[in-house]
DNA sequence: ATCTTGTTTC
C-alpha cells in the first residue's frame, strides 16, 4: 500500500472518530458520502470506524447496513459493532450480534469478550454469561486478567457474588479491578462487610485499594444506613492515602468531610469520583453548595461522576434550576445523569417535564436503560397517566428491547393501583414472569388502603409477611386499613398476632438539619 | 493496539 494512501485513510479514520466523539451526524454523513465517491467506503478499516460513528449517533440501522456489507468472516466487523453497541448501551443488541457471530462459527476473540460480558452484566443475562465462561475455560482464556475481571463483574452484576468470588479466588494475580467488582457485588447484595474484609485481606498481599474501592464501600454502607461504618471507611481511606490520580489537595477536602461527619452530617447517598462524597440525600443545600464549591476549586467539577452526583443532589432536593443548569452544561453526559434528572422532576411533581426529558433522550438518540423506565413510569404514576404508563411499559420490551425487571412490574402495579384499578394490578402480579418482590406487594397494599379493598390487602399483607418477616410496617398499613373501615375486631386480631411474633418496630434513622 | 471496576430505585 502506498504511503500517501495509508496516511490519507488514517486521516479519514481520525476524522470519523472526531465526528463520532462529537456526535456530529451531518458532517459524518457528508464524509461517508465523500468516501463512497472516492471508492474508500468499502475498506474494512474505514467501514468499522463508520459503524462506530453511526452507533455513537444512535443511527443503528445505518450501522447495521454497513456491518452487513463487510464479508461475514471478517472478525473486525464483529468486534467493531459489538464494541460500539456496548459503548452506547445497546446491550441486548450487542449480545444478539455476538450470538450471531457464534452461529457463524467464528469462535471467540479475547479482546471482544470483555465487552460482551459487560453487556451481559447490564441486562442480567447470566445464561449467555455462563456460556461465555465455559467457552473461555475451553480456550484457556481464564488466565487473562481482563477476561477474568469481566467475568467477575458479570456474575457480580447478576447477583451471583459467590460465583464472582470463586472466580476471583482462582486469579493468580489479584487485579484491583476484579477486587472492586467483587466488592461491588457484596455491596449490591447488602453484605458490604464481606467486601471490607476482602479489601483488608488483599491489602496483606499487596493489593492497594483505590478511589473506586473506597467509593464502592462508602456507597454500600451508606445505602444500608450504616453510618458508623461509613466513617470507619473514611478513616481507613485516610490511613491508606489515596492513589493520587488527580492533582489536588486531599487533606483539606477530607478535613472538611471529617468535620462535617463529626457534626453528624453523614453522606447518605454515596457519591463521587475522585474522592468526593458530595453527598446528602436529605438535601442540605448549604453543605451541598459548599461541596460543589470545593469540587470547583480543586478542579474536579467536570468529572462526569462528580457532576452526575451534583445533578442528583440538586434534583433530589427539588432545586430544579440548579440541577437543570448543571445538566445542560455537562460536556459529557451519562445515562445516570439523565435518570437522576427524570427522577428529580418526577419526585417533585414535575411529571410533565420528566416525560418531556424522556422524549428528548429519544430525539438525541440516547438509549434509555432499565432505570430510565423506573423513573418515567413513576412519573406517570404520580401524574395518574395510566394509559401512557401502560404503553411505555409495553414499549420497554417491544421498542427498546429491554427485558422488564421486577422493578418495572412494581411501577406498573403502583400505576394501576393508584388509579384504583386494583384487579388489573393484581392480574399483573399473577401473570408477571418472575416472583413478585416486596415492592410489588407493597405497591398493591398501599393502593388497597387508599381504595379500601380488604381482600386484596390481606393477600398482599400475607405475602409481605413471608417476604419480610421482621418488618412491622406492612402490618401497620393493614391495621390502618382495618381502622379506616371500622373493622376494629381485625385490628385487635392483628395486634395480638404481631405481639405473639414479637414484631418490633424498626428504629428509624432520621436526620433533621438544625438551621 | 483494541477490552473490565465506582454515580441513579419502586
Amino acid at each position: 500500500m502506498h504511503r500517501s494512501f495509508q496516511s490519507s485513510t488514517d486521516n479519514y479514520a481520525n476524522l470519523i472518530e472526531t465526528y463520532a466523539h462529537d456526535r456530529a451526524l451531518k458532517p459524518g454523513k457528508l464524509l461517508h458520502a465523500h468516501l463512497i465517491v472516492k471508492g474508500l467506503a468499502h475498506l474494512t478499516y474505514l467501514a468499522t470506524k463508520l459503524i462506530a460513528f453511526y452507533t455513537e449517533c444512535g443511527q443503528l440501522s445505518n450501522a447495521r447496513k454497513l456491518f452487513d456489507k463487510i464479508p461475514k468472516r471478517n472478525i473486525h466487523r464483529w468486534i467493531s459493532i459489538i464494541r460500539a453497541y456496548t459503548r452506547r448501551g445497546y446491550y441486548q443488541e450487542a449480545i444478539g450480534v455476538f450470538t450471531e457471530m457464534q452461529t457463524e462459527g467464528l469462535g471467540i476473540d479475547k479482546y471482544l469478550i470483555p465487552s460482551v460480558l459487560k453487556a451481559c452484566g447490564h441486562v442480567l443475562d447470566q445464561e449467555t454469561g455462563k456460556k461465555i465462561h465455559c467457552l473461555c475455560v475451553k480456550k484457556s482464556l481464564e488466565s487473562d486478567a481482563f477476561i477474568t475481571s469481566s467475568l467477575i463483574d458479570m456474575y457480580s452484576k447478576c447477583g451471583q457474588v459467590e460465583k464472582a468470588k470463586k472466580v476471583f479466588d482462582g486469579m493468580f494475580v489479584k487485579e484491583l479491578v476484579a477486587l472492586n467488582a467483587v466488592v461491588s457485588g457484596y455491596a449490591r447484595m447488602g453484605i458490604v462487610e464481606k467486601g471490607l474484609c476482602l479489601v483488608e485481606e488483599m491489602k496483606l498481599i499487596g493489593v492497594k485499594p483505590d478511589v473506586v474501592t473506597w467509593n464502592t464501600l462508602i456507597a454500600g454502607f451508606s445505602k444500608k444506613g450504616d453510618y458508623l461504618s461509613v466513617s470507619k471507611v473514611f478513616e481507613l481511606m485516610l490511613d491508606n492515602g489515596i492513589e493520587p490520580d488527580v492533582n489536588f489537595r486531599y487533606d483539606e477536602a477530607f478535613d472538611t468531610f471529617k468535620k462535617m461527619m463529626k457534626q453528624g452530617l453523614y453522606p447518605s447517598s454515596a457519591t463521587i469520583s475522585s474522592l468526593f462524597p458530595a453527598c446528602m440525600t436529605t438535601v442540605n443545600l448549604k453543605h451541598g453548595k459548599e461541596v460543589h464549591g470545593y469540587a470547583t476549586v480543586i478542579g474536579v467539577v467536570d468529572d462526569v461522576y462528580v457532576k452526575s452526583a451534583l445533578v442528583d443532589m440538586y434534583a433530589k432536593g427539588g432545586f430544579k434550576s440548579e440541577a437543570r443548569t448543571l445538566f445542560y452544561k455537562m460536556s459529557e453526559t451519562s445515562i445516570v445523569t439523565w435518570n437522576s434528572m427524570i427522577f428529580g422532576y418526577s419526585n417533585h411533581g414535575y411529571c410533565e417535564e420528566a416525560i418531556q426529558l424522556f422524549e428528548q433522550m429519544e430525539k438525541e438518540g440516547k438509549k434509555p436503560d432499565y432505570m430510565t423506565f423506573i423513573a418515567v413510569l413513576s412519573a406517570c404514576s404520580h401524574a395518574g397517566l395510566v394509559e401512557l404508563g401502560k404503553s411505555l411499559f409495553n414499549s420497554i420490551q417491544e421498542k427498546y428491547e429491554i427485558s422488564p425487571r421486577v422493578e418495572h412490574y412494581a411501577c406498573l402495579v403502583d400505576l394501576l393501583g393508584r388509579a384504583g384499578k386494583l384487579n388489573e394490578a393484581y392480574d399483573v402480579i399473577k401473570t408477571m414472569p418472575m416472583e413478585p418482590d416486596l415492592f410489588v406487594w407493597g405497591a398493591l397494599l398501599g393502593a388497597c388502603r387508599n381504595h379500601e379493598n380488604i381482600d386484596l390487602a390481606e393477600l398482599a399483607a400475607k405475602h409481605l409477611r413471608e417476604l419480610e418477616p421482621g418488618s412491622k410496617g406492612n402490618n401497620l398499613l393493614l391495621a390502618n386499613l382495618y381502622a379506616d373501615i371500622g373493622s376494629w375486631g381485625n385490628v385487635e386480631k392483628l395486634k395480638t398476632m404481631m405481639k405473639k411474633k414479637r414484631l418490633r418496630k424498626f428504629l428509624g434513622c432520621s436526620w433533621i438539619e438544625g438551621s
